[in-house]
DNA sequence: CGATATTAGTTACAGATGAAACTGATTACC
DNA sequence: GGTAATCAGTTTCATCTGTAACTAATATCG
C-alpha cells in the first residue's frame, strides 16, 4: 500500500490526507455520528452519550455511572452530564448502592425502556444500511480490521502521548 | 456477521453497543485522534484543524480558504479559525486574490514549510505504527471498505438526516 | 445600468467537551 | 481508632464546535 516510512527525518513522503488512515477514520467516522446525531435528536432529543447510556443500561443494567462508563468508552464526566439529563427526563431511575454509599445504582425506567425499543431498530436499520454496500466477507474482515487497530491504538497510542 | 434486520420494528435485536458500527468507528478514531493531536498540541502547538490546513497547504497550495475546506472536509468556519491562528503564527501567508477580492490566497510561509517538514514524518510514523499489525492484504481491504463506507455515507446519511 | 441573489469569509452565540479541582464516602495501614 | 490515600461522582473553567447572522464583493438578469 505504502512503503513503511518509520521517521526518515527530513522531507520525504509528501503525505496526502487523502490516503491518511487517521484523517481517513475521522472524516468518516464524523460523518456518520453527526448523521445519526441529527436523527436521534430529532426524534427522540437524544444526545449521542445519552444514548449510548441508554443502550448500555438497558443491555446490561443495572449498572453504577462508572460501570456505564466503562462499557461506552465515555469519560466520567460525560456519563455524570447524560445521566443528569436522563434523570431530568425520567428515562432512568437512580439510587444510592447501599454497600457502598459512593456508588449510585441507574436503571432504565419503563419510559427509558420505551425510548429504548423505538431507537434500536431505527439504530439497526441505519447500520444495516451503511454497510449494504459490504459483503458478508467484507463485514468480517473490517471487524477483524478494526478489532487489530483498536488494540494497536491501545499499545501504542498511549504512551506516545505521554513520551517527550 | 449479522443478519440484515432493516427496522423490524419491535424491539427485536438486543443491539450491542460492541458490534454496533457507528460506535466502534467513533470510538476507535476518537481514540486515535484525540492522542495524536495531544502530540501535535505539545510538539508543535498545533490543533487538528490547523495541522490539516498546514498538510493541504503545503501539498496543494496555494489556496483560498474554500479550497482547504473543500480538501480537508472542514467547515469554513473551522478553516476560518485555523487559518486565523496559523496567520498570527506567521505560518501561513495570505493575500487578496486581485481578481476575485472577496477571496484570499493561502500559503505556506517558510516556517510553515519547516513545520510540514517537521510533522510529517511524525505523521508518516504514527500511521505505519498503527497499521503495522494489519497485513498488505488487509491495508488494501481497509482501504476499499473505507471508500465504500465513504459513499454509502454520503447517499443515503445526509437524506436520513432530512427526511421525517 | 441597477436591483437582487449568491459567494467568500468573519463574527456572535449557544452548547459540548475534557482537564483539573472539588466533595463525600471508603479503604489502607500504622 | 485515626490519618492518609483512593475512589465515585459533580462542578468549574477554558476551549472547541456548528448554526446562524453578518459584511463585503461579485454575479445575474431585467
Amino acid at each position: 500500500m505504502k512503503p513503511t516510512s518509520h521517521a526518515t527525518g527530513s522531507a520525504a513522503e509528501p503525505l496526502d490526507l487523502e490516503t491518511f488512515l487517521p484523517y481517513r477514520l475521522s472524516v468518516l467516522s464524523n460523518r456518520i455520528s453527526t448523521a445519526i446525531a441529527r436523527v436521534y435528536a430529532r426524534r427522540f432529543g437524544l444526545s449521542i452519550p445519552e444514548w449510548r447510556a441508554i443502550a448500555v443500561l438497558g443491555r446490561f443494567g443495572p449498572l453504577s455511572a462508572n460501570g456505564v462508563a466503562g462499557r461506552t468508552y465515555m469519560d466520567k464526566v460525560r456519563v455524570s452530564r447524560a445521566v443528569g439529563r436522563l434523570l431530568e427526563r425520567r428515562l432512568i431511575e437512580r439510587a444510592t448502592d447501599t454497600a457502598d454509599r459512593r456508588r449510585s445504582i441507574l436503571r432504565l425506567s419503563p419510559e427509558g425502556f420505551e425510548i429504548l425499543a423505538a431507537v434500536a431498530p431505527l439504530a439497526l436499520d441505519i447500520e444495516s444500511r451503511l454497510s449494504a454496500v459490504l459483503s458478508a466477507k467484507d463485514r468480517a474482515n473490517l471487524d477483524r480490521i478494526l478489532k487489530l487497530l483498536d488494540r494497536s491504538a491501545e499499545t501504542f497510542l498511549e504512551k506516545a502521548a505521554s513520551s517527550p
